[in-house]
DNA sequence: AACCCGAATTGGTCTGACCACCTGACCTCC
DNA sequence: GGAGGTCAGGTGGTCAGACCAATTCGGGTT
């Protein structure tokens, strides 16, 4: 039997992938980002329409397509879902996985945020802090925790390193789920202090200062984990 | 129209990967590893062979299976896949990626290199002296690439963090492709004395040398890249 | 104007057929 | 006896057409 890695021919399903992706980025700006019907798209590229319908599904998963039944296919931008759910079947418990993401955490936002006191452009500086307003000003749990996670991404896209900007996506959208179901990292006030600081140093353009206000506010979300069990060794 | 992410009820097909999966799980132990037929799944759940398919088809995507036209689908475990292709498909420029995985890398590993130093077992500390000799005793250079990249993967797994572990396996994935196609990072010497003085610093359990060790490994790797182009910005 | 209902439209599933490819056993030839 | 070719059977890949289920949207009712 033949296991090796060996490049095959594209297979049917591939092709329509691509062509998919090229339909979908220009309905992307014509349309609404709604694509044509599976049977449309069937007879659009001759091919068979369960072949568009695989390619259609493998897109959604890569998270480039939302499909829904009645409605159609439309085009998004979730690049980060399909590192979301293989964390979430890597460690599927929650604490577990709440303690391993902080660390990850830990690693890389305060890189981040050195990166970003260093490259940021203005329009980025704005966006920071408009941001910051809206977790000072948000009220209720839910916009209080959207705020803190769009702080926690701008910064990693002001690193200017996509791959990071698709990592912290990732775990926020992780973090998300966690927190919805009743965990929570650190009080309102702690976030607003510790993300004041982090976008002072970045405005001021001090990369090192910047970095070490990542640290100590992550550090304020792993002793608030840490007070309620250690940390569990595989 | 509906756009909400609510909860829906769980379609035929995400019914038929989890049971795929427990399947899976058990012929990986069981036989070699082989599921049966689509034909038979279908038989056995009681669905049509288009639903098998498609949940097939999610679970290759995911990482968690591999179908060959004319054999069959075999389980196997490279959840590191969804991630290595988003970010391919992120950042298509090879340079570019390569640039920024290694930031990535730099932010992530040294935090490992300190994890591992202070929670590694025994065994793991084993393979870590194994995959040491490997890269010393390596010829090629593609042996010499695969010790290289399993010595981090081995690091990541010590710091008993899964999530770190699969993004270094990525990362590794993706740089492997890149240094397939004529990137050269550092030298094998280099390689080795850096990995010498990483490997100490963890066996003697001082995680603040094993976190500056790797740092300056990486370091290398990143002067090295800069030598030949620099840093672009988006 | 607000509400409700049903036809049209969309993706979801089923069926059964055929094609392209792989495997393994058999057979030939050295 | 072993290396290589051949061929039948089985596998996933693709196709076509039908029906089911969720959604949309327009027309009618209140």
């Amino acid at each position: 039997m033949i296991l090796d890695t060996i490049a095959r021919p594209p297979s049917l399903v591939e092709k329509v992938c691509q062509s998919l992706v090229i339909i979908a980025r220009r309905d992307l700006q014509e349309d609404d980002g709604w694509l044509p019907t599976e049977r449309e798209l069937s007879a659009q590229l001759g091919v068979s329409r369960s072949v568009v319908r695989e390619a259609a599904k493998r897109l959604e998963l890569q998270g480039l397509l939302e499909i829904r039944q009645g409605s159609g296919m439309k085009v998004v931008d979730k690049l980060h879902k399909p590192l979301s759910s293989a964390v979430h079947m890597l460690v599927p418990d929650e604490k577990q996985r709440l303690v391993q993401l902080t660390e990850v955490r830990f690693a890389l936002e305060p890189e981040n945020a050195r990166l970003a006191a260093e490259r940021a452009t203005t329009a980025e500086l704005k966006q920071l802090k408009a941001a910051h307003e809206r977790l000072k000003n948000s009220q209720d749990f839910e916009t209080q925790v959207l705020a803190d996670m769009e702080f926690h991404c701008l910064i990693a896209e002001a690193s200017g390193n996509k791959i990071t900007s698709l990592l912290i996506q990732s775990l926020s959208d992780l973090l998300q789920t966690s927190l919805s179901h009743g965990y929570r990292l650190v009080t309102k006030d702690q976030a607003v202090a510790d993300h004041g600081k982090i976008l002072d140093a970045i405005l001021a353009r001090n990369a090192t200062a910047a970095a070490t206000a990542m640290k100590s506010h992550l550090l304020h979300a792993r002793d608030d984990l840490g007070l309620k069990k250690n940390h569990a060794r595989r």
